[in-house]
DNA sequence: GCCGTTTTCGGCCCGACTGTTTTCAGTCG
């Protein structure tokens, strides 16, 4: 018997005890137990068969018969009884920082959450915000705690990575004698999930910028150096890896380095077939003579490439391309679409999202509230639907070069029907229907409801069409091609949003979808000011699907959207 | 439940921190 093992059982009883409100110094002497256990030296295993424990401190009666029952069976049968009264999953939830037992008992009895999949499910459904003893916070940082569980398995959300890498490559910049510094890998192609930060740079002496990268104040840990190369580990345990090459070799490097590995291998391919040679090192030419590249627009030059912009640099048919695709920026976005506001599970009032957007150069916001069905969210009744109406009407009629557009978040019934009535869809500007609820169901009654929601004729938008939570949730099965010709035949665009958990339509489906004739928007589902600026994850999806600027709604000025949006209405 | 006896029951770890609530509960180290 393991001790580690002993150990985990005895803290497992004393956390299912805790939960069945056994007295909590019974609690805590099993809790105690678990450490002795844990700590315990050689010969404890035997002690423990012979049931001489009495002479450690807190073990006595009832901890020395347990653990010698434990000992000689493997088994605990409080613990086995414990574990048919409540699901063994719900342990999950105590790795998770800020829950303990209360909360995680609360959970379980409120809202029915019996594991880190339906704690997740909860978060999405706001449920835990709205709980009791609850709030906005914790459930954000439940979140966040199951984001860094899942971090272990060494991929993470695109945010997370890329906000870390920022004070880096800052910091970076400053280093002594550096010529150049440049972000590689899946987080200069702007993959949404990813491993690590990889830098590239080349500098006078490589020495003094390695010994600049680990006197990085936010290290936590150095994994390792060499003389061209050095490892650390920063917050959550995010590993920033450099490498330093010298400057010829830069270009090459830099695009070897930024992958994706199955892009550089067609490179390879295609130079192979011209008679040279790729490597991160330099192009050669059969006789090994070195072809020079002063950047990575010579290197796809040589290759008789446009050139490939690293978000596109997937294997996806990029190396087809006869020039460069103009791909969306910032500077195309117009409009903000799909925020939320205090009038459903927002934290900001209109009046604060309209001048935030404004002050960030937008000249339109469109909110989108959750609807009545959404109850989780405090979805907007008809009532309270009306008293928005008048309330941006009253905020418009101060602002100039501005407007706020009210627009709604539709919640998709289960039998596809949108849930306000028809009079109450045509006072909106903007119509975005998603779904919230019953994800569960077979794919073609997931794509008859999609359908049905998309051949309303007040829907402009399906949002966050797959319903996935990156790390989380897997999105629902439906017909794909389907719903795009659908919205397509319908005038339905189909949301990227920007929710970094979300980033839901996959920019992998992007093109398909283009190519039936559908148009996009990018949302940021934003909930609080501080998100309005995470569109730009969205716009990074976007063009990872090698959209431009004609084939969003954002990029149009508000007379455009809102033609666009009333010219399907009956 | 365990301990330590003034032998048969009284006492047992708590302060910082966070978030919710508005004076406190829960978690964590």
């Amino acid at each position: 018997m393991n001790k580690q093992e002993a150990a985990a059982a005895f803290r497992d009883l004393a956390f299912f005890l805790e939960l069945a409100e056994d007295t909590p110094l019974r609690i805590r002497t099993y809790a105690h137990a678990s450490k002795t256990i844990a700590q315990s030296v050689d010969g404890f295993e035997k002690q423990a068969m012979t049931g001489h424990l009495r002479h450690l401190a807190g073990i006595g009666k009832e901890a020395e018969e347990a653990i010698a029952t434990f000992y000689r069976t493997g088994q605990l049968p409080l613990l086995e009884e414990l574990r048919h009264r409540f699901p063994p999953t719900l342990l999950e939830l105590k790795a998770i920082p800020g829950l303990g037992v209360k909360r995680i008992k609360a959970l379980y009895d409120e809202l029915g959450v019996d594991s880190a999949v339906s704690l997740a499910q909860a978060c999405e459904h706001n449920r835990i915000a709205l709980l009791k003893g609850f709030g906005p916070k914790i459930q954000e940082n439940i979140l966040d705690g199951l984001e860094y569980i899942r971090s272990f398995q060494g991929l993470r959300l695109l945010n997370r990575v890329y906000e870390t890498s920022c004070p880096l490559r800052e910091y970076m910049a400053k280093a002594p004698g550096l010529w150049r510094l440049d972000l590689t890998g899946s987080l200069r192609r702007g993959r949404e999930l990813v491993r690590n930060i990889d830098l590239l740079a080349c500098a006078e002496k490589p020495d003094a910028v390695i010994e600049w990268f680990l006197a990085y104040p936010g290290k936590t840990e150095v994994r390792g150096r060499d003389a061209s190369r050095a490892s650390m580990l920063l917050e959550l345990a995010i590993p920033a890896d450099l490498r330093i090459v010298p400057p010829e070799e830069y270009p090459f490097a830099l695009a070897h380095f930024t992958g994706s590995n199955v892009h550089n291998q067609a490179l390879r391919t295609r130079a192979e077939a011209r008679g040279l040679k790729l490597t991160e090192h330099g192009l050669f030419q059969e006789n090994g003579t070195p072809l020079a590249c002063r950047d990575e627009v010579a290197l796809y030059a040589a290759l008789g490439l446009p050139y490939i912009p690293p978000e596109l640099r997937e294997n996806m048919g990029e190396l087809a391309l006869k020039r460069t695709p103009e791909l969306v920026s910032m500077r195309d976005f117009r409009g903000l679409i799909h925020c939320h506001t205090t009038y459903s599970d927002g934290l900001n009032s209109i009046v604060e999202m309209a001048s935030a957007a404004q002050g960030k150069g937008y000249h339109y916001i469109v909110i989108t509230d959750h609807s009545q069905s959404a109850v989780y969210a405090n979805g907007m009744t008809p009532a309270r639907v009306l008293e928005q109406r008048s309330e941006i009407d009253a905020i418009n009629r101060t602002l100039t070069d501005f407007q706020i557009i009210q627009g709604i978040e539709s919640d998709i019934r289960e039998d596809g029907s949108l849930d306000y009535e028809p009079e109450i869809l045509a006072k909106f500007e903007v119509v975005l229907a998603s779904i919230h609820t019953s994800h569960e169901m077979p794919a073609d009654a997931m794509t008859r409801r999609l359908l049905k929601a998309i051949q309303n004729p007040y829907t402009n938008a399906i949002a966050h069409p797959t319903g996935r939570l990156l790390l989380s949730r897997k999105g629902y099965s439906f017909n794909f091609d389907k719903v795009f010709q659908a919205c397509a035949a319908h005038r339905v665009a189909i949301e990227i949003n920007a929710n970094c958990r979300r980033l839901d339509l996959d920019w992998r489906y992007l093109q398909h979808a283009k190519s039936r004739g559908v148009k996009f928007m990018v949302g940021p589902d934003a909930h609080s000011l501080e998100r309005l600026d995470g569109v730009s994850y969205g716009i990074g999806m976007a063009r990872k699907g090698a959209l431009g600027p004609k084939d969003l709604l954002n990029s149009m000025e508000k007379e455009e959207l809102l033609a666009w949006c009333k010219a399907k209405r009956p």
